[in-house]
DNA sequence: ATATTACGGATATTTCATATCCTCAGAGAT
DNA sequence: ATCTCTGAGGATATGAAATATCCGTAATAT
């Protein structure tokens, strides 16, 4: 089981746009060649942000992206889910059913304790992913990159308005 | 993303197991009927929890597998890794080192922020499948499950010594 | 000796992630 | 008005991985 390359690449799109001085939309273009990966895909995901409602798009010259709402209130699992799905990572086929011992009758059975288990665990992994917001990764990374990282950043942007 | 139907099939095979007899094999053939599933393809998965150390098999007629310690020592986590693997769903391609403005110095940077993030996800859905055992689930499956399906399901067991 | 079983390798089939290409409509610049 | 640039979205090719089957070998019980 392994998470799409897509995933890694929104979460990093999605710090970059972050970090974008107000009303500024970066495009397709830039943000694939900033991470070395193909403009066509990365649109995809791209486009998956916009459709979920946490980017939004704009077209012509000077198009692109930015955030749709503040860094605050987007987290990683919006994004995760954005791309991955929101379904869980363990599909119950209901193999038990498949048993011939079973009760026959119409007894109503919920879901099989193992599904539960398994879903359980689901949760908890996406309840760990909505506790960490793109604000908190800006205010992570400010704290970690080397200043005159950022100030490149900040100049890379500026040169391509 | 998603789990293996392996993954569903090993866990359900393993509570099985952990409600047979002492010293009682029961073969991947049974155990394929039991479920509804080819039985070719599940003995790939019980040959990984054999690998792993979870169950131990046996030659001949009257073969088959059981688990090698008992059930209370043996973790979702366990049979989840023994057959999907113990590597993370998130994989970091480091694309963070394609971009055009990151120092190029020496700096020994650490994990990526948004890695560490993703990762500690991936280790919080660990810790909550390793805190239940195979114990506890029988003991769930004995609470619900419809006491006449549980005494067929040992006839059944009983008919094929 | 024979039948049965786990084990492991080889291989086919299907599904999905990855990647590219193309058309269309909207937005800005000239 | 015209042209260029952009995102949106569909169609399609490619590769890898999951799914599934088959076969040969060794070990075990009868
Ligand atoms: S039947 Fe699907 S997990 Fe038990
Ligand atoms: S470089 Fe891989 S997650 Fe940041």
């Amino acid at each position: 089981m392994q998470l799409r390359n897509q995933v890694e690449w929104a979460l990093h799109c999605c710090a970059i746009l972050a970090g974008l001085p107000e009303a500024r939309f970066l495009s397709t273009k830039d943000l694939a060649k900033l991470h070395g990966v193909p403009k066509e895909y990365l649109g995809k995901a791209l486009q998956a942000l916009s459709q979920a409602g946490l980017v939004e798009g704009t077209l012509g010259p000077s198009g692109g992206y930015r955030l749709a709402r503040e860094a605050a209130g987007i987290t990683f699992l919006d994004i995760v889910e954005a791309v991955e799905g929101k379904s869980s990572s363990f599909v119950c086929t209901e193999i038990r059913k498949n048993n011939p011992c079973r009760t026959p009758g119409m007894r109503k059975n919920g879901p099989c304790a193992i599904a539960r288990v398994m879903w359980d665990a689901d949760r908890a992994w996406r309840e760990r992913l909505a506790a960490v917001s793109l604000a908190d990764l800006a205010r992570t990374l400010a704290d970690e990159l080397p200043p005159d990282q950022i100030a490149r950043m900040g100049e890379w942007i500026e040169a391509r308005s």
